[in-house]
RNA sequence: GCGCCUGUAGCUCAGCUGGAUAGAGCAACUGCCUUCUAAGCAGUGGGUCAGGAGUUCGAAUCUCUUCAGGCGCGCCA
């Protein structure tokens, strides 16, 4: 509909402008879409305003030419200027009604379009070191990256869904020291260094450990302290490590083995599900020459982008405005983290993606000019990336904050989190806010049963339309659905509801093409409390069998769209309350 | 010091590719359950959109600036 519109709105643009490229810059200016409300009429556009200011004309006097144009057109039953500018267009009835019936017959498939063009793109998520469990930090951007999985799907993307498990770094062999030392605990009078991993899990991963792994040798162990905590744990690591190489490899597997292993099972309970987990050790050694790491900086170095310095390798990032040059190799002759990122990325842009979207806790901000400039040294385009920031969230149970530190070992895991409320109210409650913004969590608030708890707003809307269909199936056994009394405007009590279902494809692609999931939260709270509204005012179950036919169609598809919508972020609409 | 983000009703937040009277929920006050789920509905009050300047037919939205808050600025990961 609004595409003929379009056309419509072309033909009369053409009709009094000559230059074409005024014609384009007017049409990607304005905006012709369903009107925010019925008062407005159906449709509304604002083209006459940006044409009449890049045309320096009357916008009211181009608004009565657009007018009497189309309101030739026998599918519009009402043409109105108003405001400044603008010009509301009503439907005819029975093209108004149709959305009803379009969304019963596309079902679950009503929202989705194809503006992803079959786009490639991959999006990086959560991505946390496996050295223990996730917590509700990584909780956001678990549901952050998943909905818009979800949302580029629908729109017609192609989305992978990648983890990026650094396997490589000292975080592990300091795992692997934990783990050791608290199964020799005894043997060395309870020693634990402080920057170890203190939790109970490091003890579980022990008790699992293969009886055939020998730990005998360990308990040899001589510990030098040191006033560096960093150094006395690089002390322990590298004493492990001689005591008995062997073993250690084995306990560092296994170990990481059981980490990933936990992380994936929470996020499965999470409904969160991912195509691929990417190793950082299947980037291979600086040292190999055939590996993807030393390829990409040794093709750095090659095209002039990277240069020895001190010793050490730097790549030049001046091509993205970063403020100094960052060490790719340093002068021990190790690769930074860094350079395992860039070989990364270009493991990445290999794999022929046409859009990269990182997702990244918003500490890391600061990172995103040295990867753009290593895609573009790499002879890519940084337009191709998309780096998310999510900010952490706070979490407040009984009106306080919840204190979290990592350190030791006490925090709020996500596990504990979906255990207390749920995986859905969860992922509501993380996506309810722009991600790149401060969220404070409220745990009593999720659990509440007030209208406040929006999560429970919205699920009620649901489970009262299911509820209703039942008990219009028990008084009339069958009914013959149809919208004959909405549609020949007998019944019209319907009409803001069926206006409200109608701009859900727009909100879907307004989420996709920003990257925002909470614009369809908000949605879905709007469109739930016309239905209480409408539920209060109307006995559906008293009506007559006429016009009960019309409503339940209708409710039946304002259903449809709060399960689509609700399915787009990973959570399961409820049938009963 | 530099960079990024934020500042909208008492509180928590929408609205931000410029557009019609700036919206919701909570809190306060007032109504609605012998009928479909009251985890609901209807109503009242509440705002110099942090301050200032600019751009224009039009600014919460764009630009500059001041103030306030958060985060980041390793040869850590």
């Amino acid at each position: 509909m609004i595409d003929e519109i379009n056309k419509e709105i072309e033909k009369f643009l053409s009709s009094i402008v000559n230059n074409k490229k005024n014609i384009n810059s007017i049409i990607k200016k304005c905006s012709t879409s369903i009107s925010d409300d019925l008062k407005k009429g159906h449709i509304t556009s604002n083209v006459c305003m940006v044409a009449a200011s890049i045309l320096k004309l009357n916008p009211k006097n181009l608004a009565e030419d657009l007018k009497t144009r189309l309101e030739k057109i026998d599918r519009f039953d009402n043409v109105e200027i108003a405001g400044p500018g603008f010009v509301n267009i009503s439907l005819n009835r029975e093209d108004f009604v149709s959305t009803i019936q379009f969304i019963n017959k596309n079902k679950d498939s009503f929202g989705s379009s194809a503006i992803g063009k079959k786009n490639k793109v991959q999006i990086e998520f959560v991505s946390a070191n496996p050295t223990g469990p996730l917590h509700v930090g990584h909780g956001r951007g678990a549901a952050y990256g998943d909905a818009i999985g979800r949302i580029l799907e629908s729109t017609g993307s192609i989305v992978e869904k990648e983890y990026y498990v650094n396997d490589a770094g000292r975080q592990i062999d300091i795992l692997t020291a934990s783990v050791i030392l608290r199964l020799i605990k005894n043997d060395i009078s309870n020693y634990f260094p402080a920057n170890g991993y203190k939790g109970e899990y490091i003890d579980e991963i022990g008790k699992k450990l293969d009886k055939k792994v020998k730990i005998h040798d360990f308990k040899s162990l001589s510990i030098k302290t040191s006033e560096d905590p960093e150094e006395e744990i690089d002390n322990i690591i590298h004493e492990l490590e001689k005591l008995n190489n062997n073993s250690w490899n084995l306990i560092k597997k296994f170990s990481l083995k059981e980490i990933v292993k936990s992380i994936e099972d929470d996020l499965k309970a999470f409904n969160v599900n991912f195509d691929k987990w990417f190793y950082e050790s299947s980037l291979g050694k600086i040292g190999d020459d055939s590996s993807d790491i030393a390829l990409s900086v040794n093709k750095l170095i090659k095209d002039g982008h990277a240069y020895e310095k001190d010793k050490a390798i730097w790549l030049n990032t001046d091509i993205s405005g970063d403020d100094k040059h960052r060490v790719l190799v340093r002068d021990n002759g190790k690769a930074t983290y860094f350079a395992s990122d860039v070989a990364y990325h270009k493991n990445k842009i290999d794999r022929g993606f046409d859009k990269l979207i990182n997702v990244w806790g918003a500490d890391h901000h600061g990172y995103i000019k040295r990867i753009e400039a290593s895609i573009e040294n790499l002879g890519s385009n940084k337009n191709k990336l998309a780096v998310k920031l999510v900010q952490f969230a706070n979490l407040f149970k009984d009106g306080k904050k919840v204190k979290m530190s990592t350190r030791s070992g006490e925090f709020f895991t996500l596990k504990n989190l979906i255990e207390d409320i749920g995986s859905d109210a969860a992922r509501f409650y993380y996506l309810s806010k722009q991600a790149d913004q401060h969220l404070d969590f409220d745990l009593d608030l999720a659990k509440s049963d007030s209208k406040e708890n929006i999560f429970y707003y919205i699920q009620y809307a649901h489970a009262r339309i299911v509820s209703l269909e039942e008990k219009a199936l028990d008084k009339f056994s069958k009914i013959n659905r149809n919208i004959k009394n909405i549609s020949s405007g007998n019944y019209k009590e319907c009409d803001n509801l069926i206006h409200e279902i109608s701009k859900f494809p727009d909100i879907v692609n307004k989420s996709a093409n920003t990257l925002q999931p909470h614009v369809i939260i908000y949605y879905l709270k709007d469109l739930s409390q016309l239905f209480h509204s409408f539920y209060n005012d109307n006995h559906v179950l008293s009506e007559s069998e006429e016009n009960m036919q019309s409503i339940l169609e209708c409710l039946i598809a304002v259903k449809q769209v709060i399960s689509n919508g609700l399915n787009l972020l990973g959570i399961t609409p409820m049938q009963k309350m």
